[in-house]
DNA sequence: GTCATTGTATGAAAGTATGCATACAATGGA
DNA sequence: TCCATTGTATGCATACTTTCATACAATGAC
């Protein structure tokens, strides 16, 4: 798995990086929920970066709910959990953070839908 | 012109998001070699940033030799092309990192799509 | 020549990112 | 219990990013 990854110094940060393909393993079901994600330590050895680098990216990640770590045993990715009750509210305003990254990438949302609704079938 | 730029706090230097979004606006065609660029100062002003930082971003670019800069005139998109960008694959990684990112809050990436699609609608 | 415009340059200050070294804390297995 | 594994935390050093303030330099219009 940890050949999926790989940083480079074009500016953007590592742990930006890193967050960001994990985040794209896991959305392209290549990493699947429940898998154990590799050691911070391995991620840090293979990719010759900090361990505190690896940490802040995997703590993001943490924090959106993609990931759970476990002292003393490992980290995983998240049994997705059916969802708890999410409001149209919180389902608008999470559509409009994405509008607004994705015109900051110069995607278009048509497009981008497109590639959601394609993900839906791939997914299972 | 303006309005195709715009700039987060995503982590992701400001400069590095700006050339990358002027990269992707010449790379698409929407904007062709031999325009002039909005001045330094315009886009410092408009995007609420500092005058370095939009001077960083034009310098890179200008390395690059996707622009030209003239004192005292103006800054010009260079008549040679750069490559054009993989958009597909960037617009599925794109996809696939909202889609983990839908997952660990517990949305639908069927009912994220539908979302997105009613705001292409409100958007023009 | 004068003047507004536009790019160029600098220095200080505050925040962030990264690496390096080291240590602590929980877990699970021998 | 002992120990290796794994996540957590800190302190220090260095470099990068951004803002703010200010100034200089070339260009073109008048």
């Amino acid at each position: 798995m940890l050949e999926g990854l790989s940083v480079q110094d074009n500016g953007i940060p590592i742990y930006v990086q890193l967050r960001d393909q994990i985040l794209a393993l896991i959305g392209r079901g290549q990493l699947k929920p429940g898998t154990q994600m590799p050691t911070m330590r391995q991620v840090a050895v293979t990719l010759k970066i900090d361990l505190n680098t690896v940490q802040r990216a995997y703590a993001e990640l943490e924090r959106e709910g993609v990931l759970s770590k476990q002292r003393g045993v490992g980290t995983f990715v998240t049994d997705t959990v059916p969802p708890p009750r999410n409001t149209k509210k919180q389902l608008q305003e999470f559509a409009a953070r994405i509008a607004a990254q994705a015109k900051g990438q110069g995607i278009a949302l048509d497009e981008l839908a497109d590639a959601l609704t394609r993900l839906v079938g791939t997914k299972r």
